[in-house]
DNA sequence: TGAATAGTGTCTCTCAGACAATATCCA
DNA sequence: TGGATATTGTCTGAGAGACACTATTCA
């Protein structure tokens, strides 16, 4: 192996969550150079003997305490541009995970801060590094996938009621759903989700059934985005 | 860097086809160790200047021939699982090429012999590396991409019949269609393909209209496999 | 003419979307 | 009681699947 060029790899992921009814992005900024005091995917290098996934599960138990088993994680795409980082030739996996809300985030050891943005407003951010456009392949995996399969939950407590999983969704599709049909159509969609035989208390309104994560990972039939049922 | 592993970066080829209707898969057998005499993905080293899709472009075109504009190259995933490679730490980025039939490719430099296998006898063939979870994978990208992507039409010559491309669809979803529904859903769908003008000639039965591909890049209607309807 | 393939029309069933109506809580 | 939210029911239109029927070629 000797004969080939040297690369280094990282990992760097595109942690979502729905907090205060809007879609938001982990991002730390960055204490070194380069790109000193920008925005940046959390991130870090692979360990030799390290497995992929597992860096990235690492690098997010590191960045947010959570624990492995919370929440949807998985591989993004790969990003290996030659200058992309201008240290060297560094190439990217990067991976994407949803959240349910959290307490704010720790900082990591190569971070000055790390906090949740809503991605409404990175255009103003300036991201380091090629992440705006990993940023950008993030999101929309995450709209495409809710459609078929049930990861809106991965944005959800493990109990949660009918109306959280719509604005869960109605957050990342920015748009409106109807409550009353997407209630029949989730409650309809086998192994979307389960009762969790409770109901919520001391909310304005009806109490609500809470529900928890069917065993589907597929949805038949899918859930499909509004704004793109016109064609 | 100097403090970071060094990694060889590869990428490797899911090249598909539909040849005699039957689904075929581009194979190189390897005349090196390791691996020697196993069938494998082709695939080869990234330039240290290069970039990753004009890695997997720059193989394709090595071990096929065809020009670049031809058919369909997208990334489909990384694959880095220390010990994946005996040689050493080598992350492979895996592409996934779909292309139209083509004459007998040209064995590349590095290999024995390359040639189109049915996928159904991948099975038995034993593949070196952990490319049958690479060809896995790639499938049911494939399989998934021609239900909501007009991606079929990389699979036929520039000018088609719809029941050229709806063997294709019977090809990679091994299911029978109804040509007459198939028909009406191709030609209704806006943007998947318009008319060439022509028609075929000396064929049995009533000549076809030929087609091109449209230009959506994404169906609405979907096509849905037969097979997942039922939930 | 008959076999073969291309393409159209029709029917039914399911499902998405609009929205009325009912249920059950809190203030 | 009134406001708010949850949940169910009804209607309509679009589309999928089944399949009869017509169109056009070759042998």
């Amino acid at each position: 192996m000797a004969e080939y060029p040297p690369f280094a790899v990282t990992v760097d992921l595109v942690v979502l969550t729905v907090r205060q009814d809007a879609l938001c992005i982990l991002l730390i900024r960055r204490g070194i150079p380069p790109y000193h005091g920008r925005w940046a995917l959390p991130g870090g290098f692979v360990g030799f003997d390290e497995d992929l996934a597992d860096a990235a599960a690492r690098e997010l138990t590191e960045e947010t305490g959570v624990p492995e088993a919370v929440g949807h994680l998985e591989q993004l795409g790969t990003y290996g541009t030659p200058g992309r980082d201008p240290r060297g030739r560094v190439v990217t996996v990067a991976y994407l995970a949803l959240l349910p809300d959290l307490p704010p985030p720790v900082a990591g050891t190569d971070a000055a801060a790390a906090d949740w943005l809503p991605v409404s407003r990175i255009a103003e951010a300036q991201l380091a590094f090629d992440h705006d456009v990993i940023l950008a392949a993030g999101l929309e995996r995450a709209r495409a996938k809710l459609e078929y399969t049930p990861l809106a939950t991965a944005f959800c407590p493990p109990e949660f009621t009918i109306a959280r999983l719509r604005t869960v969704y109605e957050t990342v599709w920015s748009s409106q759903l109807d409550p009353r049909n997407f209630h029949r159509k989730v409650t309809g969609t086998p192994g979307f989700v389960e009762p969790a035989g409770r109901v919520t208390e001391g909310d304005r309104g009806r109490p609500a059934q809470l529900y928890r994560r069917g065993s589907a990972d597929l949805l038949h039939p899918p859930m499909l985005r509004p704004s793109l049922t016109r064609s």
